[in-house]
Formats: C-alpha cells, sequence, structure tokens
DNA sequence: ACGGATTTCCGTACAGTGCACGGAAAGGCT
DNA sequence: AGCCTTTCCGTGCACTGTACGGAAATCCGT
C-alpha cells in the first residue's frame, strides 16, 4: 500500500476528539447499562472509541467522572413550569426525583457514598428551600424539613431499587414477602398486610406523612 | 534445623481455625478501620492470619461477607428495656440506629445497595411494626409509615456522613458552607442560616416533623 | 517559514482486585 | 489399613485504576 495522501486519513485531529460534555453523557448510558458495578473506565473509554487514558485529559479520576454524571442525571429533573401551592409542588417535584432515580437506578447508591455539591443538585435544593420558605418555615426547621424530604426519597428508592433487582419476578417477590411474613407472628402480618408492592402508593403515604408534619408546624407558627 | 516432633508444631488443625463468626467479626473491624473502598478479601484473610481462599470455605463471595457484616451491626442496636409510649419509644430506637451507622460509617451505603433481609434486619423492622401498631396504624400505612422512618434514617446518617468525609476540618465546612450558600439569594440565605452543623438537633427536628405527621393520622382515624 | 511550546491522544506497565481450580494434609469412618 | 470428608491455601487469570512517558498535531512568536 502506498504511503500517500490519498490513503493516510488524516492522522490527528485538529480539534479535540473528546470532550467532558461527551465523556460524562457516556458514563450515564455506561451506568444505565451496566450499573455502578459493571462501570469501568475502559468500558468507558471503549464506548467513545478512545483510549482508556485520554479520558484523564478531561477528568482526574474515576470518581470525577461519577460526580459529573450524578450531578447531570439531577438536571434531569425538570423545574416547574409554573409554582402553585407549596405542597403541591413538592409532590411534583419529588416524585419526578424518584422517576429519575427509577431510570437511572445507580443514583440512590451513588448519593449516598457522596456529599451532593454539583451545580444541578444545588440549584434543585434552592428550589426546595425557596418553596418552603414560601409557605412559610424558617430557620433550622426549614433545614430539617428540606433534609427530611431529599433523604426519604434517596432512602425510600434505593430500597425500591435493591427489591427489584433482587427479586426481578413475580414468584420471587411472593417467596420473599412469605418467607419475611413468617417472622412476624399472626396478628401482626395481618395488620401489615399489604396486597403485591405498591411502591407507587407507599411513596405517596410516606411523602403525605411528612408533608402533613410540616403542614402542623406551619399551623403552629401561625398560631 | 532437625526435622523432630519437637521443632515440628502441629502442622495441621485438628478442628477448624475459622468461622463464619470469626470472619464477621473481623470484617466489620475491617470496614471500621478502612471503609468500604479499603476492604479486601486478601486484607480481610491477613487479618485472621489466614490464605485468602481459606475464606471462601465459609462465604461464598465477598458480597456476602458485605451482607453478614451488615446484619452483624443492625444487631448492635439494643432492644428496649420496656416499651413506653411509641413516640418516646420509636425516637429513642432510631437515635441508637443513628449512633450505630456513625460508629460504622459505612453502614449507610451498604443498605443503600442491598435489600435488607438478615435476621437482625427482619427482628428490627418487626419491632418497629408492632410499635405502630400498637400505636394505632395497620394496612398500607402502617408499612409507608415505618418506610419512611427507615429511609429518613438512612439518606439522613449517608449524608451526614458523606459531609464528615468530605470536610473533616471546621476551616473547610466554613468554606463549603459559603460556597453553597452563596448562589442562594440574601433573602433565602438569612432564611435558612444555621448556625454550625446541627446534625443532632437537624436529626430529632426532621423525626419529629414525620413523627407528627404519624400522630396526626393517628387522630384523624381516632375520630 | 521555522522552531519551540502546548495540547491531545494513548500504549505500556504496575500494583492491586475477586475468585476458579486443584492439590495437600488431617481426622474420622468402616 | 483404606477411604472420605473437611479444612486450608498456592497459583493463576481476567480485570481494575491510573502513573509515566512518548508521539503527533496545532498554535504562537519571531
Amino acid at each position: 500500500m502506498p504511503e500517500t495522501i490519498w490513503f493516510r486519513e488524516d492522522a490527528r485531529p485538529r480539534r479535540p476528539r473528546l470532550s467532558r460534555e461527551r465523556i460524562v453523557e457516556a458514563a450515564v448510558a455506561l451506568l444505565d447499562a451496566e450499573g455502578v458495578a459493571g462501570f469501568s473506565m475502559r468500558a468507558l473509554a471503549a464506548r467513545l472509541g478512545a483510549g482508556t487514558m485520554s479520558l484523564y485529559e478531561y477528568v482526574q479520576s474515576k470518581e470525577d467522572v461519577l460526580d459529573l454524571a450524578l450531578d447531570e442525571v439531577i438536571g434531569e429533573i425538570e423545574a416547574p413550569g409554573e409554582a402553585g401551592p407549596w405542597r403541591d409542588f413538592l409532590t411534583a417535584q419529588l416524585t419526578q426525583s424518584r422517576a429519575v432515580m427509577r431510570r437511572h437506578p445507580w443514583v440512590p447508591a451513588l448519593t449516598a457514598t457522596r456529599p451532593l455539591l454539583g451545580p444541578q443538585a444545588v440549584a434543585r435544593s434552592r428550589l426546595f428551600y425557596s418553596a418552603l420558605a414560601g409557605a412559610g418555615l424558617e430557620g433550622p426547621v426549614l433545614t430539617a424539613a428540606v433534609g427530611t424530604l431529599t433523604s426519604y426519597v434517596n432512602g425510600f428508592v434505593a430500597a425500591e431499587n435493591t427489591w427489584w433487582q433482587k427479586v426481578r419476578t413475580p414468584a420471587a417477590d411472593a417467596e420473599i414477602r412469605a418467607k419475611v411474613a413468617g417472622h412476624l407472628d399472626g396478628e401482626l402480618a395481618r395488620l401489615s398486610q399489604v396486597e403485591d408492592a405498591d411502591f407507587d402508593g407507599q411513596f405517596l403515604l410516606g411523602l403525605g406523612l411528612i408533608l402533613d408534619g410540616i403542614e402542623a408546624r406551619l399551623a403552629g407558627a401561625g398560631r
């Protein structure tokens, strides 16, 4: 094969082929596909058609990539068109958060590992602060309320995700459920009975409890 | 060196030197010392003075060890001497849960990864069920209440732990706090001001919100 | 137009990982 | 005495994150 311009493709790129954005985008896709356990820098590079070490031009470590990917998907939660009553607003926002965490099941496990200080995370928590401040909370109760809500969503969806990952089939679901119920005596088992794994309903019920608690605090302050 | 009985120690053990209990105990110690990132089967074996592969006689995988270690420390939460009013009981239990998770900072991150089906975990959740059932809850609201409380503790302490791991010094604390506060406009910053990182107070405040919500539900049912 | 500096890309190498496999030794059995 | 089961573990394999240094391309000052 003759070594001429015709066969020699422009060997080296004039402009960067990689970028932080491209890396983060691919990282999210890889995490969605393989989970956090199957996520490796080599796999990520392969997905981008690049050498492994090229990634390190744009990022200092694997941890960095995870931080960025996390903040990226937090940005998927849409800001509301207009702010209605605080209760509806928060319910809608947290329902969306849950939806995002279900689409990206690796999210709750990661949030439990690192502080959320990225721009999207900060922007989101600011939304919550201003919603509850608008409702009338302030000071420590305000920050506690915001913290409680986000802790709740994270914890709930984390449990939900591990559940789906482990059981997968309705048969396994029934089996585990029966085994755990076996540890309860009859009376308790009767009281705690829930037909199937109604996570949607459970989520809204638990959220309702917290919002009720907040509302009570508002009424108390109003007096 | 002559090869005689006198110098030859009883080469092979007559009874097992390892056991699941010993492994789990060492695993907890290792996790406490090195965190989940520094936890490896080799390090665990070294800590026990054993060969790496010996562990696999008692355990099928690293994941198994983590499951066992997790359930083990959940067992550290003491059952109450006597059951007082449900509110006090739950507050005491959850405060203890938090204390355990602070002593073993790897716990919240692990719970976010796997379903809690070990004996200690099941026993603990049964305690909560019966306490709230005794208070008058039943059906879906009962399970939602239990789920909300455990999600809250996990989420809260997870955030708390990552915070301590990252900031470590009061100076860093102030710096990060200032940086985040910079994203809030003045009015919001004023409203959300909390002197220092008062995690104890925040924890009890948030817990109080949830318990208020539960109490409201009880009052409603009473009517 | 040319020579250096900078940017981007990445092959190689190293220390570490979880665990499959198979062998060796020591009791306990008949 | 012979076998079987239990316990222990050395070796090896595929894979990990990333330090290091080199090669090519572009940019910039002259």
